[in-house]
DNA sequence: AGGTAGGGAGAACGTTCTTTCTACTTCGAG
DNA sequence: CTCGAAGTAGAAAGAACGTTCTCCCTACCT
């Protein structure tokens, strides 16, 4: 009943996450990982198939922080558009975090090019999730069908994610919440 | 004075650009380029440092492309509206194309993370390029500063260029050219 | 007491990577 | 005619890669 469910696996699973997003999928060494968590090669393998199972499980603990950052604002929201502006303030704060490097899904697509491969899998239904969850948000918001503007935010959010990390990350995200207030006001108050 | 300027020369570049493009900058290796271009190895570093060069040339070939293509757009535009939705039309139609794997530049980065590496920076220097080209095409229409809608349409380009390998890219180029509208629309009938 | 899972340490495998090298051919310009 | 640039062909160096392996130690559970 203690379980601990293995530090080294913990320590194994940080380090690869933090190197992976930092520098890239295909940059960064098994050894690498391996030295700086101070992991043996011999547990590493005991705990991951190889070192795309580390890629996998990387973008799933990743998958699952979005997801209950998203959620969590959206359950502190009071009203429908306030659930929209916070999903959008939530990616504002995130770009301007120290070390942003861009989006982890949108990334790792950027390496894995094949559609078939797991990790473009992995990405895609993330992708899906978030692009429902958004749709459904903005639904609540007017009465009109919200499947355009949904498809609208994502884009506005995968272009502020990019773009972060390439220049001055506060203009970006004030760009980016000013364009998603744009969306919201066309929602409340359709076509003159 | 018949500079020929190497057959092999541009069958190396033309094939790397379609592997490091398709594929990915790290998971193509020269053996594979070799061999597609049938060009032998002691050819390519005869022309090239190495392979890093070569992913230098097929960025600035990109970069040259894209120059021509968004100049070609302006000129042939009647008035200054019209020449951001050329922009914007060119940009839609790219998505659509066959093998389209997102921007090659964006791509670029999320395989070269350090800022100080010569790939780094010449997506930086592109990107700077494309936003101030575009700001300044805004600038001319109205007359209010197009500093951030610059930003905005950069953040939708982005985006759907991100996108449009993940999804329909019929909808992305319709959700991206619609957004445009919308900056258009905001500039030339300023706030209510 | 003994079995077993988790971890440490490190050797070694075979592959692939980028780069360098030598040796021979071709061809056009001076 | 000759020189040199550009090409072919292939060996090989040297490093890094992901993976597998053996051996030993510790801690916990029964």
């Amino acid at each position: 009943m203690t379980r601990t469910v293995s530090d080294a696996r913990n320590r194994l699973l940080g380090t690869a996450s933090g190197l992976f997003y930092a520098e890239g999928l295909h940059s960064v060494g098994v050894d690498r990982i391996l030295a700086e968590a101070k992991v043996t090669r011999a547990t590493m393998y005991r705990h991951f198939a190889g070192k795309e199972d580390l890629v996998l499980a990387y973008l799933a603990e990743a998958d699952r922080a979005t997801r209950q950052n998203v959620e969590a604002g959206v359950a502190a929201a009071t009203n429908d558009a306030d659930a929209v502006r916070a999903v959008a303030r939530g990616i504002a704060g995130h770009i301007q975090i120290e070390g942003f490097r861009g989006c982890a899904f949108l990334n790792a697509v950027a390496e894995y090019a094949d559609p078939a491969h797991p990790v473009h899998i992995a990405v895609q239904a993330h992708r899906k999730w978030f692009l429902d969850t958004v749709t459904g948000l903005l639904a609540r918001v007017g009465d009109t069908p919200a499947e355009l503007d949904g498809r609208h935010f994502v884009m506005l959010r995968d272009g502020a994610m990019a773009a972060g990390c390439l220049a001055d990350p506060g203009p970006i995200g004030d760009t980016f919440r000013e364009a998603v207030e744009g969306i919201l006001r066309a929602r409340t108050a359709p076509q003159a």
